[in-house]
DNA sequence: CATGAATGAGGATTCATTCAT
DNA sequence: GATGAATGAATCCTCATTCAT
């Protein structure tokens, strides 16, 4: 039974050797241009391996968004309830964000990489299930948002919209800092986006 | 001649036929997954006669982005003629981002696909030759903010990041727009982004 | 009626034209591995053009083939009632192959090329032409060869083994005159094939 | 391990028995012409099977040229330390050579099938490797030639004339017996080769 | 006739997946 | 379970040939 426990740890920890090259390989090529070859050298496993851990490329790329969308909500739920002022909560949830994405970029870049397709119609079970958890997300910040409003500490704006701003912010800062200044960690941007998304570039019109 | 010049008039509209059906299959595929046989039957044309008019699909898809950056990249530049007014000069910025995407949401689809790729290093002249667009892009919208800084119409925050987070916004509701609700002109948004970015979504506190 | 002359006249020219071009990219390509296009190009005309003159590719390397090959039949005809004389006759005979592949060292790439085709059995009216020919030929040079031993100036070796013998001694030269020499005449060669066919490599050993 | 090895040991088997397959459709069709579908029919494999074993059909045909270059190049060496007399030598020289197009016949007919192609200038690597390979196995025979020479035992010719003559006469009686009588040994040929080569096929013009 | 655009069959190559060992 | 050889469908691309102008 010891044994059968060994194995079972062995198992868990290869499957996540797997995933972890796989999220190596879908964030360097995208879904499309990755190859199970790649991946499997990556894991330095067999091609063959690969198949008795997922069923296939599909598989193995959902389990990843499944597993950090997952992550991500978690987090998500604990931020939700870390204070009742609208804006630390804002503050705390762009913390989140700087700090998911600055531990895991490779995810990161998969998202960006993939999050246009959900637009598209399509009839993968993956993209499907990715829209829904996307569009979930969204609503949850627009919780956050909604709350804000009510406490009068936002403006009177739809809170799609002020949700999707400041995804768009974060968004926008993350992908920079991947693309260019990819030294400094992420959190550093806090204040800005805070900034800009509560008080704006403008300088206050005295109105 | 006359019919030399029917053919060349000719050439050209199949040619055009042929860039409009890449671009809306690498719309919705992105590139790698994008097939020249799919655009070949999108533009109804034999596989063959693709060949006729581009080298293959990185020259199809390389022409696309070149034209389109180019298009984009003359608007940019009446824009930044258009006023001297730093305020009114983001204004006209971001109703020209957002008609052109609106014109063209499926090129939008497909930057926004290939994007990130742009992070990730890569021998191909295409990806090298975006690259470089993007950052001149963005080095253009950087210099709007400086004058905006420098007017002392914008804050004090260095303007790539400012023009980051604009960016980021209009990236953010065209996204919205596409996935979302499409039916409404994704112009209609101007007045809320304009606000988000200049004035911040917070009620001002009295500081 | 001039008109149709000159029409006619001006046919035949491109033909032999497009012949021309063909036989220039067959000699550097061989059958195979050459295009339609590039005669085309070669030749200055258009693609189609090509298809008002031969049927297509095949017929056109068959008319090159032929053509030439009634060439050299007719000028064997000459040589072989050029001389009583043995020895002098196979020197014309020499002589003729040598400056037959010197004025049209493509040919002879192109028969080098496709000379070896001849021993696959294939069903192509084309290859069993060219094979059907070829054995001709060789008869032709062993009859002279036959007349040779009759006369008492060669060996009683069978005329065929005699005739391969001569026929190689007269490629291996032209091949290495296109390989490595080119610059002096081919025919210049004459007198060391002769003395190496006629009395061969070896110092007379005193039988 | 046994297992490692066994598969080992058949890869190296399926290797072989595609190259050899190769070499049959080589020989049939030549490079241009021969199809990797055909050569894996011919091989009893996949399509796909060939990419495990070889990168292409460049490759295939490379290694196939590579093997047998080197097989033949080791036996020419034997050949030259084989005798101290230098007709001796050529007639073992003659003997090699017969024998190896004997065992291999579809080899010889790839060398005369790709053969004229040397002369062509190109960019292939494979080319290249070719030709440097042709011009140093005639040097070898060159190089007998001269201590032929030098000993006395031929004439004063120039020892790569006399190369040249020897290999025609070779490859003729070669491409005969594979285009005609294929069923008599091809080494049956020695003696009148070695004759027509030392001798001549004149009558000894008693001077 | 000449042109060259269009076609589509054919060929090289890649890669997800299966399966015998 | 692990391996990696084998498969074959899918994909890119070429090129002989046709045909409208």
């Amino acid at each position: 039974m010891a044994a059968e426990t060994r194995r079972a740890r062995e198992k868990a920890m290869h499957r996540r050797e797997i995933l972890e090259a796989a999220k190596r390989v879908f964030a360097k090529k995208g879904f499309a241009a990755a190859t199970i070859d790649e991946i499997a050298q990556e894991a330095e496993f067999s091609k063959g391996a690969m198949y008795g851990y997922f069923e296939g490329k599909e598989d193995l790329f959902f389990t990843l968004i499944q597993e950090k969308s997952d992550d991500i909500e978690g987090r998500f739920m604990e931020v939700a309830e870390s204070s009742r002022d609208p804006e630390t909560k804002i503050g705390n949830l762009v913390e989140m964000y700087l700090s998911f994405f600055e531990e895991d970029r490779d995810f990161f870049q998969i998202i960006a990489f993939e999050h246009p397709r959900l637009g598209v119609k399509t009839h993968s079970r993956l993209a499907e299930n990715m829209k829904e958890r996307y569009i979930r997300n969204l609503g949850l910040i627009e919780k956050v948002m909604q709350e804000g409003v009510s406490a009068g500490a936002l403006k009177e704006i739809e809170p799609r919209l002020l949700a999707t701003g400041l995804v768009g912010i974060i968004h926008a800062f993350t992908a920079q800092w991947i693309l260019i200044d990819g030294k400094k960690p992420l959190t550093e941007r806090k204040p800005v986006i805070l900034e800009l998304f509560l008080d704006g570039a403008g300088v206050a019109a005295v109105t």
